[in-house]
DNA sequence: TCAAAAGTGTTTAACTTACACCCATGT
DNA sequence: ACATGGGTGTAAGTTAAACACTTTTGA
């Protein structure tokens, strides 16, 4: 007790990357190429290093095993998951990491990075794709944290690039929530919470349809008042028809 | 990479309790008996056990340092603080935890349990008693994390008693955000809001006054519609005259 | 009967919701 | 002209804030 017990302990990092893409919540995963789980797709993370803090190796890591640069990333500590034999080969505690990106498309090519790709939310929650130690509960508390923080917080803007249009942001809060959000009603109510959005002034011309005003994020990092989940109705199941 | 670096790294629990006591909000210190920073005071905690998940750690710690049984206690992780040189023996991380308690008087008399001590958070805030490491940042982050918790969850009830009336309830409010709030008003939301509280049927005679109904926590965690600090006026300065 | 604290009812203002309607562009 | 998505106005409904008032006790 009156000395720290360096006992054969190993603290490492792990990173739930989410983003928006095809209208589907997905989490950034690499192919593990090594026992134990070889072949099974993982959170990318690994161990810290001796004179390093959490932070700065969850965004190492990520640039190492996935190759997405921390350049305008959102990232926040998590928690920590400590149970006894979560890694077969000893006692491994991991620092776990959520981390927001916009739709950025990731080399997940034949560059090395570990064959990192984006999976569904939803294949991983359905049990269709299994996930190497206890990295499916990570991802449940990762999902957790994001849809709770879209309520009282600016995070929604972290799903989209540096410009953006209203349609845009709407969006993520449909996707994440599985619910739909009146366009009108939602319009009014970012423009009048204080530095939410910062208007670009410029337009963005679509293929079709009035050109949509194109915003920054603002400073501010909560929301009041707050957007709240119950108020919107789930998304009505999709249509087999057409 | 291959193989876990198990390398001189350890790991600690350090719980913040907070309670609320003579009006006011209160941490449970413990003094430290050892270098580094001996007489100083400092969070309870201690390493994790070589088969130990974190949470029975910070258990037995509580009870260990400071004789406080986890009974009825309400605790929860709060965040990891992994800065390279925060304890001078080395390579320390440590997993801190928030708990709460109701008043609870402490045996903080002759007993073993290192001296543990409730200490006002604000005595700590203004700078006028120090902490020992990075303490006083796991407080602050403590701290935070329960005034946002009361908006939207029914965390309140966690420092009060088994049994409590509306107003102790009240007090919880108005004592951690420090702002005042309509008894009346009060009473109407927490009674409306599905099952935050539980009538006994009892009531509490007071010195004077009508008695006070009495309740239980009822079943619900998560609180809605949320309770807003923004909607309340921060409490008058106190009147320097009677 | 008074003081003190608990609890109810009512008015008024603020906010949300739903939705009709208008705007700006490409084809 | 019309289809498509962007954006504004407004009326109805809902919620919250302020506070007068009643209830229940001890002294």
């Amino acid at each position: 007790m009156t000395t720290p017990h360096f006992s054969g302990v190993a603290v490492t990092v792990d990173v739930v990357v989410l983003t928006i893409r095809d209208d589907e919540l997905q989490v950034l995963l690499v192919e593990r190429g090594i026992e134990p789980f070889r072949g099974m797709l993982a959170l990318p993370g690994g161990f810290i290093l001796p004179d390093e803090d959490a932070e700065p190796a969850a965004r190492r890591e990520l640039v190492e095993e996935t190759a997405l640069d921390g350049e305008g990333l959102y990232l926040e500590q998590l928690r920590t998951f400590a149970t006894p034999h979560r890694d077969p080969r000893g006692r491994v505690i991991t620092v776990a990491y959520l981390a927001i990106a916009p739709d950025l498309p990731v080399p997940a090519g034949g560059t090395d990075a570990h064959a990192a790709r984006w999976q569904p939310v939803s294949s991983l929650l359905s049990g269709a794709v299994a996930l190497a130690f206890d990295h499916l509960e990570i991802v449940e508390h990762a999902v957790d944290r994001a849809r709770s923080k879209l309520e009282y917080t600016t995070l929604a803007t972290a799903f989209c690039p540096a410009v953006f249009t209203m349609t845009e942001l709407r969006r993520v809060y449909e996707v994440v929530w599985g619910v739909s959000i009146d366009a009108r009603n939602f319009h009014r109510k970012v423009t009048n919470a204080d530095d939410f959005l910062e208007p670009t002034g410029e337009r963005r011309v679509l293929e079709t349809g009035r050109p949509a005003a194109l915003y920054r994020r603002g400073a501010a990092r909560s929301l009041f008042p707050p957007m709240l989940r119950a108020a919107f109705p789930p998304v009505p199941a999709a249509d087999p028809r057409s």
